[in-house]
DNA sequence: GGCATGAAGTGTTATTTTTACACTTTATGC
DNA sequence: GCATAAAGTGTAAAAATAACACTTCATGCC
């Protein structure tokens, strides 16, 4: 290994974020106008350059609260992508993550002031570069994700009802749930945990708010969607 | 994005190898002591540096050749790992991959060459940086890829037994399969073939080889261990 | 006040999948 | 010819999954 190897190994280093949000019965993603060149004016994910003085987690989570003004939220890296020719103008690597965030909780003057918005998953556009890959990878990882892991409740404020929750993992599957099977399983979970709370604004005659219980999660992890 | 903010994110890439093997009825990866500072002399996966020409996925495919001499093995990303301080000397940011190979196609004066040895996945000892945390991630990924897609023939000889394969899923797993039940599944599979040859080395009754027919998979791909 | 509306909520049965389990066959070497 | 050791084979119980339709309730409207 020569000095001379390094110098001509170095690359940028950048982060692509694919953030998820469960929206009016639909999962999206936040996608924005390439304000910068090279592809300025094209669909694009949101991301960064990785600095000296942090690591490649770290851009991601200081990317992401950049964009949304949160912290502490759930995010899984979904690659590195490197091909050479990936970036139209320079050589850039990029890794990519993706973020589940409740909808609610992300301030609508700080998302426009990004010029991001939320698009349905099933009609993301061209995106710049190889962007539509990593989605497309992002998505297979959060299902995955998703049907073992109780995280679902991330794209969920801190009550929900039983049909938003089916709702949820209807559009995160593609498919259709038994209403009746799918309560079944979620009754066997004792970390979901009914309150005597109701919400009304669905139905007349309301429904229970259930909500996640962490701890009682981590005693007992049982999961499967 | 100033052209002062590039400068300072750019940073050397490298790829780092977790190579599967199975022999003697375990699992087994290949680890070498690191010739090179910092580190000379600990425990250590066998990587290389992203050249300027090459995407990341090439510089893996490179570096299993250079290591091997075999091409065309199944690999996969395990990911980016980007710690500032994970690289003693310089900020080197790395991309896993793993990777299966036969161990018999391995030329073993190669191996000897490059220093390296197979090492029970179940005794790794410490390793340079972060490469157990690379190994663990690895090893989870690839369980997860060989109970859903039948790659584990990669890790065998193209003719094998019933027993051998069977073996070979226990190692993965680390938990023991049902004989019967484990033939059963294997006989619903139309595109593991069984062929008119025996293994006569393990036993003096002799053993049906099979095959792996992925022509006949392609059509009818329905696998689960 | 009653009745139309629309989402919330609730159990049982059939089907499929998974698991548990033990003896016979066969070629070889002694 | 018989001891050995791995190869090979089927059935039944248990568990998980899938299919399926009506009742409850609060509200708004007449």
């Amino acid at each position: 290994m020569t000095q001379f190897y390094i110098e001509h190994s170095k690359v940028w280093l950048s982060v692509d974020c694919i953030i998820f949000g469960f929206d009016e019965g639909k999962l999206k993603i936040l996608i924005g106008k390439r304000q910068m060149d090279p592809g300025r004016g094209e669909w694009s994910l949101y991301g960064g350059f990785v600095a000296n003085d942090e690591s490649v987690d770290d851009a991601a989570t200081r990317t992401l609260y950049e964009l949304t003004g949160l912290r502490n939220l759930f995010m899984r890296q979904v690659g590195a992508f490197g091909s050479v020719d990936r970036d139209p103008g320079e050589r850039v690597v990029s890794v990519a993550y993706y973020a589940l965030i409740n909808v609610k909780d992300y301030d609508d003057e700080l998302r426009l002031s990004h010029g991001v918005k939320w698009v349905d998953i099933n009609e993301i556009p061209q995106l710049y570069s190889d962007h539509n890959e990593m989605v497309r990878k992002a998505r297979k990882m959060m299902q995955q994700k998703l049907s073992h892991e109780p995280v679902g409740f991330r794209l969920l404020p801190a009550l929900f009802t039983l049909t938003q929750l089916q709702h949820l993992y209807e559009a995160v599957n593609g498919a259709e749930l038994d209403k009746r099977n799918f309560r079944k399983r979620i009754k066997e979970m004792d970390f979901i945990e009914k309150t005597e709370l109701m919400d009304k604004t669905s139905s007349k005659r309301g429904a229970y708010l259930y909500r996640f219980n962490k701890r009682a999660y981590n005693e007992a992890p049982n999961f499967k969607i």
